[in-house]
RNA sequence: GGCCCAUUAGUCUAAUCGGUUAGGACGCCGGCCUCUCAAGCCGGUAGAACGGGUUCGAGUCCCGUAUGGGCCA
């Protein structure tokens, strides 16, 4: 039985990145007639957040993904979350220790800082963990136990000869084991740390092939070597290429819209989204480029998989949803566009900004355009400030971007308070910026207030739009030959 | 910096067994249609990173270099 899954960590807004290893895992699960899981990988207590768990589920599910066994659904290996499986770490770890497969080191962070720093000294080809609390006695062991002293519990790697795996689509992929540390597991607080916590639950849940992002190829040997320490019989591997910005970076939401939220709000239709992500790093056949999730599985094939650097292209996203626009009735249209455009909890959340604007209530819909449409049209010239260069004013809109996509609520006290501090920090007045962000975000010289406005208007398409922003001001730098 | 992965037009990709005029799509340009704009239809633009080898024959196999990317520090 086959049984693939995907693992999201709920750190942030839906990522495109997720519905693209979904996809390609659950294509696969269902062409063998196999079964797909979804499994969150929560054990960055710091980072996670449960709100940002549930958006990603609500993302899956709206695109048209569905699993046999997660979170919400249950399933006979749960938990699916991995918080919740804490004990079943420790009492894997501790298995490894019992067959002599892992230890525990108690190696202080500052010995550890210290024996690194020995090692660039050295110009060691390495800088990874020496090893010196493998060589401990029992004895000393359980001195140190009993004193308290807080440990981690590392694998013992080998250090001779090579680690091989075989990656479907790219065959033997051969690694030297010199350079591979023992991995630490089981971190001094008791939670795993990725590899184990992925290892054990991949076994535990009955995992049969991996079907992840090529940026985990390196530790896979450290899994390989798990699963081995273990006795277990790996799964098959995968590696997908990584979705890229336009400039071949791994895709990131500095440079790309990454948030599946955006793609809905500005119009992008769940099946479009899906069509274009199989179109990515992968070729249906026989010149097709439109095709249904149901057709997509009966053809699929993971060796059709190209193993190039996909750049996720708009342009072509936008073309295949007006492909689907025009192939569909006018009456589903219409409810699409009802349900996408007129909603109403999201037009109740912009009533309260207009209502003191307007007099007759046909002036809503002309005064509200940005609210409703992704792309503005505005002269870039208004995002300059009066006596401001505009590399200048270029430099600060990109500095307040980088500080808003740090940003993890986004609403009108957060973005009150980063843009103040931003301001006072570089000694900027705030019209200086705020005009510039208003014209960015709006499109307008006047509107709403902006704090209100941009916590209605949402992260995903305000970052885009600043962006677009950015790029418009050094355009015009660059125009007037003005570098800075 | 070390290791690993990758490389067909600006972008996504095809040709999976070595023999094709290197195919399709987006974008861009032009034409037709048309009250405009789209859409549609027709046409055009543009590609094997480089260098060696193996072979009668290489986009395809091997080696090296370059470039891009990822991971670790």
């Amino acid at each position: 039985m086959v049984r693939t899954r995907i693992a999201p960590s709920p750190t942030g807004d839906p990522h495109v990145g997720t519905a693209y290893i979904a996809l390609f895992n659950y294509c696969f699960a269902r062409k063998h007639g196999g079964q797909f899981i979804l499994r969150i990988e929560d054990t960055d207590q710091t980072r996670s957040a449960s709100e940002y768990e549930q958006a990603i589920l609500d993302a899956l599910k709206w695109t048209g993904i569905t699993w046999d066994e997660g979170p919400d659904v249950g399933g006979p290996c749960g938990p699916y979350r991995q918080s919740e499986r804490a004990a079943i770490y420790r009492e894997h770890a501790q298995i490894l220790i019992d067959r002599g497969q892992a230890y525990r080191c108690f190696c202080t962070p500052e010995r550890l800082e210290e024996m690194r720093k020995r090692m660039v000294e050295e110009k060691r080809p390495t800088t990874g963990y020496d090893g010196q609390c493998s060589h401990l006695s029992e004895a000393e062991v359980q001195e140190k136990l009993s004193a308290g002293v807080p440990y981690v519990i590392r694998l013992k790697m080998p250090r001779e000869g090579d680690s091989v795996f075989t990656d479907r689509l790219r065959g033997e992929i051969r690694y030297p084991n010199y350079q591979m540390d023992d991995q630490v597991l089981l971190k001094s607080d008791g939670f795993p740390t990725y590899h184990l916590a992925n290892v054990v639950d991949d076994h535990l849940m009955g995992i049969t092939h991996v079907i992840r992002a090529e940026e985990w190829i390196p530790s896979t040997p450290k899994h390989v070597r798990l699963y081995e320490a273990f006795g277990w019989q790996p799964p098959e591997f995968i590696h997908m290429p990584l979705l890229r910005n336009r400039d071949k970076s791994k895709i990131s939401k500095r440079k790309n819209p990454t948030s599946i939220l955006y793609y809905q709000r500005i119009g992008i239709m769940p099946e479009v989204l899906l069509n274009f992500l199989a179109l990515v790093g992968y070729s249906f056949g026989e010149d097709r480029e439109k095709f249904t999730l149901a057709e997509l599985i009966d053809n699929f094939d993971i060796g059709r998989v190209s193993l190039g650097e996909p750049v996720f292209d708009l342009a072509k996203l936008n073309w295949l949803n007006g492909l689907y626009v025009r192939a569909m009735s006018e009456d589903e249209l219409t409810d699409r566009i009802v349900g996408n455009l007129y909603d109403r909890d999201y037009i109740r959340r912009i009533v309260p900004l207009m209502r003191e604007r307007i007099e007759r209530l046909d002036q809503f819909a002309s005064m509200t355009t940005y609210f409703f449409s992704a792309e503005l049209q505005y002269d870039p010239a208004h995002l300059v400030p009066k006596n401001t260069a505009p590399g200048v004013a270029a430099d600060l809109l990109q500095q307040a971007t980088d500080e808003l996509d740090k940003l993890r609520t986004w609403d009108v006290a957060s973005l009150e308070q980063v843009l103040r501090t931003f301001c006072e920090r570089t000694g900027t007045k705030p019209k200086i910026l705020f005009m510039p962000v208003r014209i960015a975000v709006t499109g307008r010289q006047a509107s709403p207030g902006l704090f209100e406005t941009m916590e209605v208007i949402g992260k995903p398409l305000c970052q885009q739009r600043l962006r677009d922003a950015v790029n418009h001001l050094k355009t015009l730098a660059m125009a007037q030959g003005d570098e800075r």
